[in-house]
DNA sequence: AACACGGGGCG
DNA sequence: CGCCCAGTGTT
């Protein structure tokens, strides 16, 4: 069985391969930023902001003219922001290092920000036929089914015993297409729920499928625990104009722009949040009136749960912060900002 | 080794 | 509502 699986894994790729923009590509930038978009994200999530971001950025020195900020604003919506700022930092590694040339092997590869084991295999057999195994989410998924591995694929021994596999595994006289196919293999016919056993080429011989344990397998034993979180934020008029400011902490969205807000752990209602010590310092020294609390939203996304309540103020005075950008209401575009402000903006613009 | 990091889709 | 997705960096 391992001698023939790539043999048999090859032949399903032939017939069954998705068409893709960047399939056959073998220039290391585009794959560099296709591997990057498709990071913990569905091809058809990252579909269209690989095509955007490659129209926009069609080359490393294009990254490193444009800015971070330019390259967030091309990454809106699409989550996991850490990626776009570290495009920018590796475009500036690579100009400054590289003549703004990719690396040619693994270990150069590997040593880019943004770019870990999986990425590495993956511009290295893409681009350079490089016998580097690719282990993702699909990997893991497939091989544990088959040859039933039931050590939990989010330990490090589980990992180690599939990269193992493999390596052992691969096709080393075309990298690239066992590598393209074992993910296609794996996001099409052995999918994560409902896989389609039935017209499997390996249902004789996967040992989930004679099992019965499709469902079992692969094992993870880490669940994931949420929080909740209470934003209030304040949409502040003055004199046709707004205040943003730039999330800068370690946390979610860094380096987007959001409205000036107030984060608590608990909800609060509104007279305790207009005694608030933080809300009083905000608006010192000046007359201020609540218009509306109308806007209320439960984001809800892995690891927390957003409550944002979007706050109406009119204030008579400028507001002397230093982190606040007083813009415009329709100049808001030229920030890149969250799904939630997103949101927001998108339903005041419609009843307005 | 555990955790944080987004957003969307699916059962 | 929980799980998953062409994972990586930090602690």
């Amino acid at each position: 069985m391992s001698d023939n699986f790539a043999f048999i894994l090859l032949n399903w790729y032939a017939k069954n391969k998705r068409s893709l923009p960047w399939r056959e590509e073998k220039n290391p930038y585009k794959i560099w930023i296709s591997e990057i978009i498709l990071q913990q994200t569905r091809v058809s999530q990252g579909l269209n902001y690989y095509i955007r971001f490659i129209e926009r950025f069609p080359s490393i020195s294009s990254i490193y003219e444009a800015g971070e900020q330019e390259v967030l604003k091309y990454w809106q919506g699409l989550g996991y922001y850490t990626r776009a700022r570290n495009i920018y930092a590796a475009a500036v590694y690579l100009m400054e290092n590289y003549q703004g040339k990719f690396p040619t092997t693994y270990n150069e590869i590997l040593k880019i920000k943004g770019i870990g084991e999986y990425t590495a295999a993956a511009i290295a057999s893409f681009a350079y036929q490089l016998p580097y195994a690719v282990i993702d989410g699909n990997v893991l998924r497939v091989l544990s089914r088959i040859f039933g591995v039931y050590e939990p694929i989010d330990s490090t021994k589980g990992k180690k015993e599939i990269r193992q596999l493999a390596n052992k595994l691969m096709c080393k006289k075309n990298p690239s297409a066992f590598n393209q196919a074992i993910m296609d293999f794996g996001a099409t016919q052995c999918a994560p729920a409902n896989p389609d056993c039935k017209n499997c080429c390996f249902s004789n011989v996967c040992y989930a499928n004679l099992h019965y344990e499709q469902t079992e397998l692969p094992v993870k034993t880490k669940k994931i625990k949420t929080r909740n979180r209470y934003f209030y934020y304040f949409h502040i008029s003055y004199q046709n104009k707004i205040y943003i400011q730039k999330r800068k902490s370690k946390d979610i969205w860094k380096g987007l722009y959001e409205f000036p807000l107030l984060e608590l752990d608990e909800t609060i209602d509104c007279e305790k949040l207009i005694a608030h010590p933080a809300v009083q310092n905000l608006f010192t020294n000046l007359n201020w009136e609540i218009l509306s609390v109308s806007s209320t939203y439960k984001h809800i996304l892995s690891h927390q749960t957003i409550i944002a309540v979007f706050i109406n103020i009119s204030v008579d005075k400028a507001i002397n912060n230093a982190d606040f950008i007083p813009i415009s209401f329709d100049r808001i575009a030229d920030y890149p900002i969250s799904r939630l402000m997103e949101k927001y903006l998108e339903k005041i613009t419609v009843m307005s």
